[in-house]
DNA sequence: TAAATAGTGTAACAATTGTTACTGTAAGAA
DNA sequence: TTCTTACAGTAACAATTGTTACACTATTTA
C-alpha cells in the first residue's frame, strides 16, 4: 500500500504523514460500474483515490441525474468529508467509472491530521478549492452551454479521464448523465459523425478529433 | 464591533477567539449595490458577514451573467477563502445585494485560528459544507427546473434575504441573474400576476403569495 | 414644457430541446 | 435456429425558450 501511496502522494505529504495513513487505513479495489456511496447515506471514512475514475452525480426529486465531475488520481471526496465531519448523509451519488483503486481513511483522523500537519491541512483545503471549480464548471455547462457544445464536452472529458477513444456507452447512458433524452443525444451525435469528428458504432463510440 | 460579533457569531466562536477576531479585523459598511469583487481579483482577507446581504455571480465567456446564491448574516465567502488559501484569483464576483456590515479577517489569520480553535476549525468546514450545498442548489435549478419555476423560486430567496415582499428590480436585471432575456421574464411575471401570486408596477414587484 | 430615456406589454417568429412513434438491426437467450 | 431484447436512426410534432420588433407610458433630462 505504502508504495501505491508514494506514487499518488508522495509528492504532498511527508514520511511521518505517509506512514500514518498506512497504518490507519485501508487498501481497496472497486470494479468498475460499483455504486460507491448513495444518496442519504451517512460516509465514515474518506477516500484517496489512487487510480481510476470516480462519477459524481446529482439526482432530482423525479429521479433524474445529472453528472457532476469525475475523481480521479489524487483527488479526495471533498463531499465525503463535509458530510463526515457534519455527520451530514450525503447529497450525492458516486459510481466507479472505471476499476478504481483507493486508499479509505477513517474520518477520525481527519481532524487529527488537521491540526497535525500542514501538509494535510494544504491538501484538505485545496482539495475544496478543486472541488468548487469542479461544480462551477458544472453550472457554467449546464447554465451557458447548448446541449451540443455540452455533448461535446462530455465526450472529451470522458475520454481524458478513461484514457481511451473508444467510449463504451449507449445513447441511453449519455442521455442519463446530460440530463436529456435518448433521442436528442442520437441526434447530436449523428451530426458530430457527419463533421468527422467521431465514429458511432452499436454501444460505443470512437472518438476522431474532438 | 465586539457587540455586532457577537450577536453574529457569539453563539458558535469562544471569548477568546472573539477578542483576536476584533483586535486583528476590520469593521466595514458597504451600501448596496457596492461590487465587492470582481472575477480575476486577488483577495487579501476574508469577510464575516453581520446583516445584509451579497450577491455571488457568475459570469461566463461572453459576458453572460447567472446569480449563484446569497451569502447572509452568520456566513463567510468560501470562495474567498479558498482563493486566499491557495492566492488563486476569484472565480466569481461579489455585489451587495442590500447594505450590509461585515467584518474583514485578514488571511494570515486563517491558518493560525484553524490549529488554535477548534470552532473556528468547525466554522471554515461549516462553511465549505453550506457553499458546496448552494451550489449544489443552484446546479439543481438550472439543470432540472423550468424557467417559471426558477423565477418563482428567484422571486422567494429574494424576498427572503431582502425580509420585505417588495422587489425593486427591473425585468432586465431578474433576466440577467437568471441568464435569461427581458421578454421571457416580463412574460413569466405576467402570468404569475394573472394567478394573483404578485402586482407588477414599474421598476418594482410586490409579492403577494409566492 | 418638450424631448429623451427607461421600463414594460405583446405579437410574431425562430431555435432549441423534448416527446412519441415507428423502423431496422445487432446481440443474446431459449 | 428462432425469438426476444436492446440499441440506434429518423420523422413528425410539441413545448419551451429566445429574438425581433414595435407600441405605450412613466420618469428623467434638457
Amino acid at each position: 500500500m505504502m508504495q501505491e501511496l508514494k506514487n499518488s502522494y508522495g509528492h504532498i505529504f511527508e514520511d511521518e504523514l505517509l506512514n500514518e495513513i498506512v497504518k490507519a487505513a485501508v487498501y481497496k479495489e472497486i470494479p468498475e460500474g460499483h455504486k460507491m456511496i448513495e444518496i442519504g447515506d451517512y460516509v465514515k471514512s474518506m477516500p484517496l483515490l489512487i487510480s481510476g475514475a470516480i462519477k459524481i452525480l446529482r439526482e432530482d426529486t423525479d429521479g433524474d441525474e445529472l453528472l457532476l465531475y469525475y475523481l480521479e488520481k489524487g483527488d479526495t471526496c471533498t463531499m465525503t468529508m463535509a458530510c463526515c465531519m457534519g455527520n451530514k448523509k450525503s447529497e450525492i451519488r458516486a459510481i466507479s467509472e472505471t476499476k478504481t483503486k483507493l486508499i479509505m481513511v477513517p474520518i477520525e483522523k481527519m481532524e487529527i491530521w488537521i491540526t497535525k500537519y500542514k501538509s494535510w491541512r494544504d491538501f484538505v483545503f485545496e482539495s475544496y478549492h478543486n472541488r468548487i471549480n469542479e461544480l462551477l464548471n458544472t453550472v457554467d455547462s449546464v447554465a451557458f452551454l447548448n446541449m451540443d457544445q455540452r455533448l461535446l464536452q462530455y465526450l472529451k472529458e470522458k475520454v481524458r479521464v478513461t484514457n481511451t477513444n473508444i467510449i463504451k456507452k449507449t445513447h441511453q447512458e449519455i442521455a442519463y448523465d446530460l440530463h436529456s433524452s435518448r433521442v436528442v443525444v442520437s441526434r447530436l451525435l449523428k451530426k458530430l459523425e457527419k463533421l468527422g469528428k467521431l465514429e458511432l458504432h452499436r454501444s460505443h463510440i470512437k472518438t476522431i478529433n474532438l
